[in-house]
DNA sequence: CGAGCGCTTGACATAGGTCAACTACTGTGG
DNA sequence: CCACAGTAGTTGACCTATGTCAAGCGCTCG
């Protein structure tokens, strides 16, 4: 049984996605207009944050940790639409219902909104309508570049672009000194990296294995991965090394 | 050589997508100030729109035709991100250049805005500002659907999910009875479906075949498309048959 | 009539899925 | 402190859906 963490930023002015989620473009008057409708809540991995087709009673933002959105067929398979980290936001204002699941991957903080009043917020400022428009074409886009991981790429690509993908979020990777020896911490399993790639957890295990005997990797246990030369697994997954940035 | 197709709409009054398209919302005045800053222009099948890292003079709709949004990789393999329709907006406000091709299928006619002044009108007029924020909304919910299919549906499923989206968009299935006898002629080549569901001309082909040979779509030559049945179309698809509406 | 393009079909190859056994942790109770 | 049960991950043997390569069909255009 794990502990809750207690969130310690009540105060936005110490929240650490201040400059980067919904709120960023916001004065102190319509911070506190969002204060006003904020609650903070911690969810533990594998918890469900929404269901698809259940009402939406709140939107909101991941402050730390990080969640998955996905739809799953009839039968069981799963895709992760969509990969939730610090500052995404989650929820449509708008709208009564999610059409996909979200879920805890790991511990996870939200800050939250109470819908309605937030969809009013969004008709009336414009702060907060700006921003949240270039949220959703970033998604867009994000989500769009991932069609081409899915319909188009090897397994090994597949898994070279996750891996590049989680290890970009981490570092800021302008700078070449810093594409070397990058380590972090996988947040996901090997299940939800499949579901994310669209592939089976064997055919994950394979490519992390091979990667490692290559030197693309190195792995410590099965989550702590080190990226020696981010270049060079960026050439594994395909793509066109500046294209991201 | 295909004839050029004038546009017989230069009055924004008798626009097929006029309540549809970003500026339905807007009010005579704010539609003046659109129309201010608009053209027309006709694009030939397989003629480019926009090439993905170019400066974008223009943002703007689909007014008639089909156009697709794609990534290539360096070794040739294309992905489709999106199938643009009738009323659907191309390109992004406040940003230089697009990260993807953006090409016609058919014969095309765009209504182009240039995208500076466009960018000012996103910020000072709401009803542009929020249907923009709607539509790419809607978007992401599409192509986030769409990872679905990529990732994890097969190639029979991908076809006949295919063929649902192309005949979801020309009849109002929300009666029963418009759910039978649905046909249209595909504005794709078995090359742009292959780009779309990520597989090979040669398994489209196959699937459509198998298809035809189970009574689900009747063809007549390779592109006029007959759907007895759409809910029967659906359940091949493996969509939870309500999902969509 | 012939060339060329879009499409179909067949024979075969292979990437990735499936099924099954095994390893390595992690936490629990005796 | 050990035994063990449960969960996550790895590896191997085999299978199958889809890709690859190649031949041929049937339009349309010249």
């Amino acid at each position: 049984m794990r502990i809750v963490t207690p969130p310690e930023f009540r105060e936005c002015g110490d929240c650490p996605i201040r400059y980067r989620a919904v709120c960023s473009r916001c004065e102190t008057d319509e911070l506190a207009a969002l204060s006003a409708i904020k609650t903070y809540k911690v969810y533990q991995p594998g918890e469900t944050i929404q269901w698809a087709g259940d009402a939406m009673e709140y939107v909101g933002s991941v402050v730390t940790g990080a969640a998955s959105i996905s739809e799953t067929l009839e039968d069981g398979r799963r895709q992760m639409v969509g990969l939730l980290l610090p500052s995404d936001f989650v929820g449509r204002p708008g709208r009564e219902t999610s059409p996909f699941d979200v879920t805890a991957l790991a511990e996870t903080v939200m800050c939250r909104f109470r819908r309605k009043p937030f969809d009013e917020l969004v008709t009336s400022t414009p702060a907060v309508a700006g921003r949240l428009l270039e949220m959703t074409m970033d998604e867009l886009e994000a989500a769009r570049h991932w069609m081409l991981v899915l319909g188009r790429k090897t397994a090994r690509e597949k898994v070279a672009s996750f891996l590049a993908v989680i290890a970009g979020r981490r570092s800021f990777l302008s700078k070449e000194e810093n594409r070397r020896n990058i380590a972090f911490d996988l947040p996901l399993t090997r299940d939800a990296i499949g579901d994310y790639l669209g592939l089976t957890i064997e055919t994950i295990s394979r490519q992390f294995s091979a990667l490692k005997r290559e030197g693309v990797i190195e792995l410590q246990g099965a989550r702590h991965v080190i990226v020696p030369d981010y270049n060079a697994l960026l050439a594994v997954a395909g793509d066109d090394s500046e294209a991201e940035f």
